[in-house]
DNA sequence: TTACGTGCAAAATATTTGCAAGAAG
DNA sequence: CTTCTTGCAAATATTTTGCACGTAA
C-alpha cells in the first residue's frame, strides 16, 4: 500500500464521506495497480479478498473517489485507467503496432509544458500523458499489426 | 465537404474496401462536424439524410474508416471523437476551470514529438493532443469552477 | 440514532455479432 | 459472378438505479 493510511481517512471524512471497508479495499487495490489499473483489474482485487463486494459497489466507489480527488481518472484509447492521485505524473508512448508501452521521462514533458506556459500563458496540469506512435522494432517491420 | 472526393473513394478501394453510399454519407458526417464529432452526432446528421441507415453500420463503419486511417479517434475526456486524418494536426488547451478551449501551435507540439523521436526512437504520429490546465483569465480569479 | 453506503436485482445504455439479402466491383 | 456490406434482431457488455437493510460516526 503506497498510499498514507491516515491522510487518505481524513480526506474521506472531510468531504462528508464515511470511511467503509469496502472503501478501504478499493483503494487499496487501485493502489496495487501501481501506475494504472482498470475497473476490471480492481474488482478482481477487491474479490479476492472479499467476495461479496458488488460491481455496482466498484462504479459507485471510483466515482465518488474520484469527486474528493484521492483518485484520477486517465483515459488511454477506450480504456479508463485510474490511479492515485498523488502519484508522480507519468506518462507513456504506445506502439500502434504492437502494443508496446514504454516510459515517457516526465523531465521531457515538464520541458514541453513549460514551454506551453511561456508562449501562452497557460498553465498545464495534465499529469498523464499518453501518445501513440511506432516504436523502433516496428518501423522496421512494418507488417505486424496486433494492434488499431 | 472538405475531403476531396476522388482520393478518399481511392484509399477505400485500395484498402481493399467498397465505396458504398452508407460509407459516403458517414465520411461527410464526419467532415461536417468539422474539428470532431462523436458517433452520435454522425449517426444523426447520416439519420436525417437516410434514415434506414443502421446504427451497426455507423460503428462498423467508423471501425473500417480508422482501420485504413481515413479518420481517426480522439479520445477527450469520456468522449470519443471522430475526425477526418488528413486534416492538418491540431492541439488544443483546455481550462478546466472556464472550459475554455485553445488551439495549440503544431509546430510546438512537433518540436516536442521530435525530441521524443531522437531521445526514444519512437516515431510519434498522435495528430490530436489534448492538454488539460488552467488559462491564464482563470489563474488570476481562481474561484471559477464549471468543468471537472 | 441517523443518515450514508452497500448488496441485490432490474433497468437503462452501449457495443458487437450472426445471418440472409443486396450491391459494388 | 463473387465477395464485401448492410439491415435487422438478438446477444453481449457496460453502467446506472431503486430499494431495503446494515453500519459508521
Amino acid at each position: 500500500m503506497t498510499h498514507n493510511t491516515v491522510d487518505y481517512a481524513r480526506r474521506i471524512r472531510q468531504s462528508g464521506g464515511r470511511l467503509t471497508p469496502q472503501r478501504r479495499l478499493i483503494l487499496d487495490a487501485v493502489c496495487e495497480g501501481g501506475g494504472h489499473t482498470t475497473l476490471d483489474e480492481i474488482y478482481a482485487r477487491v474479490q479476492a479478498k472479499v467476495p461479496t463486494v458488488n460491481l455496482a459497489t466498484i462504479y459507485r466507489t471510483l466515482d465518488f473517489l474520484c469527486d474528493i480527488r484521492l483518485v484520477v481518472r486517465a483515459q488511454v484509447g477506450k480504456q479508463t485507467y485510474y490511479e492515485i492521485a498523488s502519484a508522480e505524473p507519468h506518462h507513456h508512448l504506445i506502439c500502434r503496432h504492437c502494443g508496446h508501452e514504454e516510459e515517457l521521462a516526465n523531465q521531457m514533458v515538464e520541458a514541453f509544458f513549460a514551454n506551453i506556459r511561456q508562449h501562452y500563458h497557460f498553465y498545464i496540469d495534465s499529469d498523464h500523458l499518453t501518445l501513440f506512435g511506432v516504436c523502433p522494432h516496428c518501423q522496421q517491420s512494418p507488417s505486424v499489426t496486433t494492434n488499431a
